[in-house]
DNA sequence: CGCATTTGACCTGCGC
DNA sequence: GCGCAGGTCAAATGCG
């Protein structure tokens, strides 16, 4: 009846899943998957010029629980020059200020709420012109809350990847100035291949990994919002030249996407 | 029957 | 020191 108030609360929340994995090891096509999203950076501009009938992004495709439109931009740890991205970017700066990482967090949530002051595990936020908020990315995630936000009537969800052995989180809300834009934020990093049953949509192929131990970089390398330049524009020159591994990411944006740069 | 979602309560950290 | 906001958990419920 009562929520965990009786029994230990703050001992059974620890779940089977902290320590065990060091997501840290594992961090390589997830992170791959991230800097791809990343790499879609699209300026808030191209935000609003994006429309529903436009390319099908990750998680698009074929899918049909998907009708995702398309990416607006994406961002990453260390975003600070907001003075770019009109719209979202200043929830996504917010998000990406507030929540850094919690390695230390094992098995109670207090921990979690380190206030964003904790590093281990990396974020990457990005918006997304979607009708739905939860976007597709070819995992499977289970909402384990789902709160109302003091700058946004809109209330984000905290979904978590159903794969025990996962830590990893997202944060799905929409932004208050275009209900059209979903903020989507993941912190941690998949130490697991894409469910089977799903590795038929088009994005889990995309974020299928080629193989486990491959190069790693932490994603932490890579740069906010992708708009160091200080520019609206061509952010994403900034953004890849940071990744290390982009090689990866390269490789298989022209082949899913075309080219949206102006 | 199992899994995912929903919802309320609880806890922690930060700001004032 | 108090209040606010954010984040997480856990039980209950619904659906496949």
């Amino acid at each position: 009846m009562s929520r965990r108030g009786g029994e230990s609360a703050g001992k059974l929340r620890s779940s089977g899943t902290a320590k065990g994995v060091s997501s840290s090891e594992l961090l390589d096509w997830s992170t791959r998957r991230e800097l791809f999203s990343g790499a879609f950076y699209l300026s808030p501009e191209a935000v609003s010029a994006v429309k529903e009938d436009q390319t099908p992004l990750v998680g698009g495709g074929e899918t049909p629980a998907t009708p995702n439109s398309s990416i607006s931009s994406a961002s990453t740890e260390g975003a600070e020059n907001d003075e770019n991205i009109h719209k979202g970017k200043k929830e996504v700066k917010d998000i990406l200020g507030d929540e850094e990482d919690d390695s230390s967090m094992k098995d109670s949530k207090a921990k979690k709420k380190g206030a964003g002051k904790k590093e281990g595990q990396p974020r990457f936020a990005f918006m997304t012109k979607s009708k739905v908020d939860h976007l597709e990315d070819g995992y499977r995630w289970r909402k384990y809350g789902q709160k109302a936000v003091k700058n946004s009537p809109y209330p984000r969800s905290y979904y978590r990847c159903t794969t025990q052995k996962c830590q990893v989180k997202k944060r799905v809300e929409r932004s208050f100035e275009d209900p059209s834009v979903v903020i989507t934020t993941y912190e941690g990093q998949h130490n697991h291949y894409v469910p089977a049953n799903l590795r038929g949509n088009v994005a889990a192929g995309m974020f299928a990994p080629p193989r486990p131990g491959g190069p790693s970089f932490a994603s932490q390398k890579l740069y906010g919002y992708g708009v160091e330049g200080g520019t609206d524009n061509v952010p994403r020159q900034q953004f890849v030249d940071e990744v290390p591994g982009y090689g990866l990411l390269q490789d298989i944006i022209p082949h899913v996407f075309p080219k949206q740069e102006p």
